[in-house]
DNA sequence: GTAAGTAGTTACCTAAATGTAACCACTTAC
DNA sequence: GTAAGTGGTTACATTTAGGTAACTACTTAC
């Protein structure tokens, strides 16, 4: 190992204890990056509650086009937190279940829920 | 037991309650329409990490415009969520102040950097 | 054979979010 | 007087997200 190899890994041993150390940025950034957006938390919660059809999903969140939700679908899919079930019966069945993965999200879907439900109070409370 | 495993039992435990109570999207989507957006949370957390002013904020989450801070700035202070202070010193010093209120969302911070972190480990590990 | 429900896809278009660059006024350091 | 730092604003351009409507293919009910 040369001596530029061996201060090159030391630069990013140092690297990476800087970037875990400092600050919260970071890991938030990145989890926004994958949960962000108007509709992957909500398609989520709307599974968690026990939807597992197409049209299921989309009457739950009202709003939400075919488009857009077979897009998302696909998103979530790719990350890991949903998986697609094609059955094959007389009108070939699909379901999306939830992965083991989904579960880890359960603070964060908690803490929005209860931060929400406060937030709707204050909002309430701001126009008497 | 780390840290992220506890917090991890924490969220099962958490996301069974959750699975009994009916609907939680109302309240998710109203909080995501308020905090949702790239930058939102990301400004809150540099702030919590004790930065105060214009330049220190747009250093600490480098990537973003100045012309986005002080756009996100403004619907933040009219959320409630931070106060612009003006101080009539020889350069007028300008302030950013998170209010009480931001201190709410304290659960909801914690547990994406939470979530972050795992997400970071869980993709390193796909990638050997 | 017609309607309605399943689960989408596709093309087209609009609106919102974000980026780029220039510019303002003011102060301090050199 | 020139550069660099404070804290922004403005106009313009691009990118992305999201919406609308039409269409597919297959099944069941009437």
């Amino acid at each position: 190992m040369t001596e530029i190899t061996k201060q090159l890994n030391k630069s990013v041993e140092l690297f990476a204890n800087l970037t875990e150390c400092k600050s919260s940025l970071g890991p938030i950034q990145d989890a926004l990056y994958v949960l962000g957006g108007k509709w992957r938390i909500p398609i989520l919660v709307a599974m968690l509650e026990g939807n597992k059809h197409f049209g299921e999903i989309q009457r739950t969140i009202s709003k939400i086009s075919a488009k857009v939700l077979s897009h998302e679908l696909k998103e979530l899919e790719l990350n890991g937190f949903i998986t697609r079930r094609v059955y094959d019966t007389k009108p070939v069945g699909i379901e999306y279940e939830l992965t083991e993965y989904t579960n880890s999200l359960g603070a964060v879907i908690v803490a929005l829920r209860e931060w929400g439900l406060l937030h709707r109070e204050k909002v309430k409370t701001e126009w008497n």
